[in-house]
DNA sequence: GAACTTATGTGACCTCTCCCACACTCTTAT
DNA sequence: ATAAGAGTGTGGGAGAGGTCACATAAGTTC
């Protein structure tokens, strides 16, 4: 499969594209690029000029934010098949957020110009922007809602449900980078799991969590 | 001048709308109604369909969100010319956030089916809505830094900061408002104002605050 | 203006979470 | 094999901010 055909692939997962016609999407496809990152190695930074959409053939991005202190946001995990950096993409604004790859990567790169070039010529594709944007303001409204009114292990279970969602009832991920995610220390969050190791819900191993019980973890992430 | 006409203008002061030609606006502005409010009544509630988009004639609308235990975070204030409810006429989801009068208000009402007809028929205004809500995506998550990971002087000295630049130097809100407002307990709010009042940067009175240094409470809110 | 309601001011206490310190374990590099 | 470096487990102190309790003041209602 040529590395355009893989990635209309991505775009047609996407809902932003899911409805794109064989055609569209093949012309579509053949704007990209590909990019090659070691692990660390960042993407991009807050407040670079916002020329390009990314997909994510393999590796996996964090897209994080951060205050000048050195304390960390994670505000996302980008894996294989994810579509990121719309939005600035969109009105050519710096970007948000920083991105860095957690693993070694390859991503598919669409650059501003050419995309826009793209819209022009397809107007039903902004139509579906125009939702997509929606749905990421609702998502963004309930991230902020969920970090700010809850304690920790509401947070810390809701993050661990969600991520679930992503990659099963083991996940992977490292207990200082969870920490991070839920705006957390490590310490607060590797207690918080002791106990619920106690009660039997998860399992901990280096760099694991496994989700034992999940009724009982959205039980807790319902806070009632 | 007419209600439409009225509307009109409110349209126009708004970037959404900003570029639209007379004929267009007055086409548009020819599709709304208007509704009445009294203080404490609600417009909509989180999950109501989204099934309009609202402009302030006059009054003021709280826009906020709360957990089931009863603490609520104001997300917004939103004032004569002010348009909200975009994000749900849109893609017709439920509301993210609940609206309420803080006083006797009358709103324009523009329905989503007559909205959707028009944006069919205006395919530009479609592309001016996917930057406002790119600009809505960076603002929500320049908040979500903001609330997450600054402590509550600097969040309260932001917050002040936005307030003044709505409603001038003295600022019309209990300090219980504000507390829901930055996510703090009333009396925090009290404890940190006095500090302040005792160092001449604000004054306090019933239901008011009188914002006396701008420059070192923007000082504040930088977090230097 | 007297009773009542709402908003503000303040102290005491307590809980959550951060930060620092340090031990232990597993993996990787030399 | 040994060293170095992550990731993990735990204890303890400190501090921010929440909760509770109550006093005072400013509007409101009758």
């Amino acid at each position: 499969m040529s590395k355009q055909a893989e990635f209309a692939v991505i775009l047609k997962m996407n809902p932003m594209f899911a409805d794109l016609g064989a055609d569209e999407l093949q012309r579509l496809s053949g704007l990209c690029h590909t990019q090659q990152l070691a692990t660390g190695e960042v993407l991009f930074q807050k407040g670079d000029p916002g020329d390009a959409l990314f997909g994510v053939r393999r590796g996996q991005i964090r897209i994080e934010t951060g205050a000048s202190d050195g304390s960390r946001l994670t505000l996302n995990f980008m894996g294989s098949g994810d579509l990121f950096g719309e939005v600035a993409v969109l009105d050519g604004q710096d970007r948000t957020a920083d991105a860095t790859a957690g693993e070694p990567s390859e991503l598919f790169v669409l650059r501003r110009q050419d995309f826009l070039g793209f819209l022009e010529r397809e107007p039903k594709v902004a139509v579906r922007l125009i939702e997509l944007l929606c749905q990421r303001i609702r998502w963004q409204s309930e991230r902020m809602e969920e970090s700010v009114l809850q304690p920790l292990p509401v947070r810390l279970a809701r993050r661990l449900c969600a991520l679930a969602e992503d990659f099963g009832s083991e996940v992977h991920i490292s207990q200082e980078q969870l920490g991070i995610f839920v705006g957390a220390a490590r310490e607060s969050v590797n207690r918080q799991l002791q106990t619920w190791r106690k009660d039997g819900i998860v399992d901990l191993q280096r760099g694991r969590i496994m989700l034992h019980n999940m009724t009982k973890l959205t039980a807790v992430a319902r806070n009632d």
